[in-house]
DNA sequence: GAACAATTGGGTAATTCGGGTA
DNA sequence: GTTGTCCGAATTACCCAATTGT
C-alpha cells in the first residue's frame, strides 16, 4: 500500500484481466508463460504495472491505439478563461489531444466518448461535486484507470484529503503551477518500450 | 444514489454474435473485412466492445430495437421524492429497467453505461441545463436513437417549443399523468418515425 | 492484531475460438 | 452473404487453500 503518489501504481489480476478483454485465469497463463511481465507479491499474488500491460496490448492488438498516438487529457472545469489557457498551453506539447467540459453531463459524456487518460478536474465548479465525480470514475472498471489530477482555489487540508481519498492523484492549487502539471502529465507511462 | 450496471466491458465472439442474432463464423467475415471493429487478445481470438457492436447494428438497421430484455428508462431529476416515486411506478411494470441520475456527471455517466431507451428528464434541476443535455444527446450518433421525454414544472409555450427543438419527444407537466407517461413508455418503443 | 469478505494461485477438465474449406 | 463442420490451439470454468485488504 505504500506508495508515491495516492492512486495504485500496479494493477491487481483482475484490473490487467478486464483492461486485456480476458479472463484472469488466461492472464496466468501469459505471465506464466513470460508473454507479460508481472511482479509477485510475498504471498505469490501477481502484480502487473500498467506500462506492461499497455505495451503488451499495443503489441497485439491492431486496434488499441489509445495511448500510442497521444495522451488524451480532458479539462473538466467551468471557468471558461482558465479552460482555454489550459488547452493552449497542453495543445502547445506534441502528442497530447484535449478536450474540455464545462458542465457536468459534459463531463460524463466524455469520461466515455473521449476516453481520457487524464483528468483535470476543478474540485468546486457549478452544479459539480467534483468529489463525487472522482468517486464514480474510480467504481467504474471501465473507467477506474483514467488518472485524475485535481485543481482547486480552496487547498485546505480537508479538501485535498478528501479528493485523494476519492482516488485523485493529487490535488493542485490555484493559481496553477505550470512546470509542476507538465511534469506530472509527460512522465509516468510515457516512455515506450521495445 | 446512481447504480451503475456493468459487467463484463467486453464481448467475446459468441456473446456478440448472439446480440447481432448471427452465427460466429458470420461475426468473422464481418470482423475480417473490417466491418465491424474488433480486438484481438494475444492468443488471436477476437473481443468486441458493446458500443462497437451497437453502433454497427444501428449502422445495418436504424430502427432495430436493442436490448430484448426488457425497456431500459433512466430517471434524471434531482428531486428525490419524484425520482423514488417515478422508480417505484416503473418497477412495478414487467420489462422494464430504470437507473436514477441526481446530477448531471451521473446522467452523463448514465447515458453511456446503462444505455437507456428512454430518458425522462426534467427541465431544470439544479446545475444542470436540460434543454443543452437533449441536445447533447441527440447530437452524438452513439445517443441520438435514445427517446427523450421531458418533465418540467414550468410548461411555458417557449419552454415546450425549445425543448422539442432540443430533440425531445413529448414535454409533460408537473405533476405527471401517470397514465400519459405510461402509456408513452409502453406500446410504441420501435415504430418507426420518419 | 484479529476477524472477515473478496481475490488469487494452481491444476485439470471443459468450452470456445480461428482458419480453411464446403 | 451466411452458415456448418473439422481440428489444433487458446481461453475459460471449477475446485479449494492461501493471500490480501479493510
Amino acid at each position: 500500500m505504500a506508495n508515491v503518489a495516492s492512486g495504485k501504481p500496479y494493477l491487481t489480476p483482475n484490473e490487467a484481466a478486464a483492461l486485456l478483454m480476458v479472463a484472469p485465469a488466461t492472464l496466468r497463463v501469459w505471465a506464466d508463460k513470460g508473454l507479460l511481465k508481472a511482479h509477485t507479491t510475498a504471498g505469490g499474488h501477481r502484480r502487473f504495472l500498467r506500462e506492461d500491460v499497455d505495451s503488451f496490448q499495443r503489441a497485439r492488438d491492431p486496434f488499441i491505439r489509445h495511448s500510442d498516438d497521444g495522451l488524451r487529457v480532458l479539462v473538466v472545469d467551468d471557468d471558461a478563461s482558465l479552460t482555454r489557457y489550459l488547452i493552449a498551453l497542453l495543445n502547445d506539447i506534441a502528442g497530447i489531444h484535449t478536450s474540455t467540459a464545462g458542465d457536468g453531463f459534459s463531463a460524463g459524456h466524455l469520461v466515455h466518448t473521449f476516453r481520457p487518460d487524464v483528468v483535470l478536474l476543478d474540485l468546486m465548479m457549478g452544479g459539480l461535486d467534483g468529489f463525487q465525480v472522482c468517486r464514480q470514475i474510480k467504481s467504474d472498471p471501465a473507467t477506474r484507470h483514467i488518472r485524475i489530477i485535481a485543481i482547486t482555489g480552496y487547498p485546505s487540508v480537508e479538501n485535498i484529503e478528501r479528493i485523494l481519498a476519492a482516488g485523485a492523484e493529487i490535488c493542485l492549487p490555484k493559481p496553477l503551477d505550470e512546470e509542476k502539471l507538465l511534469a506530472l502529465l509527460k512522465p509516468p507511462r510515457w516512455e515506450r518500450r521495445p
